[in-house]
DNA sequence: CAGATTTCTGGAAGCGCTCCCAGTCGGTGT
DNA sequence: ACACCGACTGGGAGCGCTTCCAGAAATCTG
């Protein structure tokens, strides 16, 4: 590194500037009590005389505290910044650090097998805690930091049997909400486009349609299962549609499958929601600028992000009763497609 | 904080377990020279028996380097953070950061005069160095890193006289590019939608605008200021195309701006490229999708996130004749507007 | 006014690491 | 045999901060 030009100033020399000790220097940084009004104006005053401000990381190496905590991304990074998931998600991470007085420290793998060296750097001490956005089912990572004592929150319910607190959005009652609201419609024949069977949220949003179907009385075997994209969405809604001619609505797990729902739909001249009523999951941007707009269960994104930090700071209080993790309710948003 | 499990163990540690001194232990982790391979081998046995990393911030504190560096937004992070332009400059300093062991810290402000707790943050010593987004036009923060000593880069040519390196797109040669294509295509009346007067980039593609029409020996008075907003840039096609009926051709400064002009000029009945030719700048993500697809000026913002990174690093290393600050060269996309 | 508090203060021991320095030990050269 | 040099090692002094502890000064008891 260069010449980095002025000295930078330590505690001591505003020690010896104000005439007191480091202990008492140090005291009326901290702000602490039992400090004479006479040692305090001489320290505040040596402080900005010096432009001196404190070395966190002395601080945190004395006090075993970092005030930083981190947001990992266990996927290569290329993959998930272009994602508004989770722009979202950091989104609400950072209002939710507002005044925490915390820093975010952004970690994302670089190569596929960085898990190791990023598993490392967390729990060396660089961060109070960790919040982990990992969208791929089996990620060891979780479980490691978790046996190595960092406070960790994970975002979306894991799939490993690991006890990992979670913040996730109530998928199994949001797909319910959905199916009861074509129900109520009066809608006879209700399929669903399903998520890949691997993911927690595939799993949860197909066994929330299928439980109030269940209950309801109705067949629950309408189902497709396709893999998040356009796609998919398109190729599931061609074989609902062959192996159920009768078929007269569709829950389908993500907005953007919807929209590839629609296509093929409106290809076939079949009239929605006239014909067909469809229901997405998510209320990302899509679905309300799509033809016809979509009708499409909400989930709090930006809440999530929210939430995940505040339970991450909750663990750090220290809080006794805690719940090991959180559902945020979801929410139905009527538009034009049921 | 709770409990926080198992006893985390230190170097002293490693040395008692390996039998020997806590310089020895220390020169094996490090990879140092003048150890014999007896005590390689006893050290990296203990090391993996205990389970040991160093902890960095013990290391940090000792060889005053933190192997982080922070990418600062001044702009409130709400605004910043849904804005693919900065999701594409993150990735960039992602892949820059790539193999150089570096954490990357996200520092965003949180109220509107959260600058003194930035300016504290990254001059207390928690990062080696900063990479700053500064949108906006007046921001003291850089000056006041550069004067603490951190070596800083900036995105965007600074609007205001402070000696610091940015990174940037050649703006002016790329309104040049999209000027010179105009005038190639034959057109003769060619105008243009402009930036912000108080933003660099606004200033930087008008000027390059002008000089490449004053050299052609065109009129340069067809200006319509807009504020890079959708509604700006129908508001000022309005504009020009009232004070100018003889336009035949337009720059517009920004993407978004020029779908808006799009917009205007479709409901106008005037045919586009055939009547009016568009010209746009930065190739979003919109440029490709618009109908008719956007002719457009492209600006790689990936390269510009990557090239700060490694402008950065750069000046770690204290390369001597390092070039102040570093241009990206534009490229038209000729597409179906012009 | 002696004695018990209650402020206030500085010394010193860490936090976990790096790195300089002085030293030990074998093996060369003459 | 001597000095000498290179490989190796451990002691110890920091890095800049917090915090415990014991002692000094000021204040309060009856």
């Amino acid at each position: 590194m260069v010449e980095d030009g002025r000295e930078i100033p330590t505690l001591d020399e505003v020690a010896r500037v104000a005439g007191v000790s480091r202990s008492t220097a140090s005291r009326v940084i901290n702000g602490r009590t039992y400090v004479s009004a006479k040692a305090r104006e001489a320290v505040a005053q040596a402080v900005t005389s010096l432009g001196y401000s404190p070395n966190m990381l002395a601080r945190s190496l004395a006090m075993k505290r970092t005030n930083s905590i981190a947001l990992v991304v266990s996927e290569h990074g290329d993959r998930v910044l272009g994602d508004p998931f989770f722009a979202r998600v950091l989104r609400g991470v950072h209002a939710g650090l507002a005044g925490s007085g915390l820093q975010l420290v952004l970690l994302m793998a670089q190569d596929e097998q960085d898990h190791g060296s990023m598993a490392t750097y967390l729990t060396s001490g660089h961060v109070d805690g960790a919040l982990v956005v990992s969208l791929h089912g089996e990620d060891p990572l979780p479980a490691q930091l978790v046996a190595s004592g960092l406070p960790v929150v994970l975002c979306g319910r894991p799939l490993a049997k690991v006890e990992v607190p979670y913040v996730d959005s109530d998928n199994f009652n949001g797909a319910g909400q959905a199916a009861q609201y074509l129900i109520d419609q009066g809608r006879r024949l209700i399929g669903t486009i399903a998520g890949p069977r691997d993911m927690a949220v595939g799993i949860d949003r197909l066994s929330g349609w299928r439980r109030t179907l269940s209950m309801a009385g109705r067949p629950t075997d309408a189902i497709a299962h396709a893999d998040f994209s356009l796609e998919g969405g398109m190729a599931a809604m061609e074989q609902l549609l062959t192996a159920f001619p009768a078929l007269d609505a569709v829950f389908v797990a993500s907005d953007l499958m919807a929209i590839g729902a629609l296509h093929v739909l409106r290809g076939r001249g079949i009239r929605v929601p006239e014909d067909v009523a469809v229901v997405g999951f998510d209320d990302s941007g899509l679905a309300a600028t799509s033809v016809p707009p979509l009708t499409t269960v909400r989930q709090p994104i930006e809440e999530l992000g929210r939430t995940m930090t505040w339970r991450l700071l909750a663990q750090f209080e220290g809080d006794a009763d805690l719940p090991p993790s959180v559902l945020l309710p979801t929410e139905l948003i009527r538009r034009d497609t049921a």
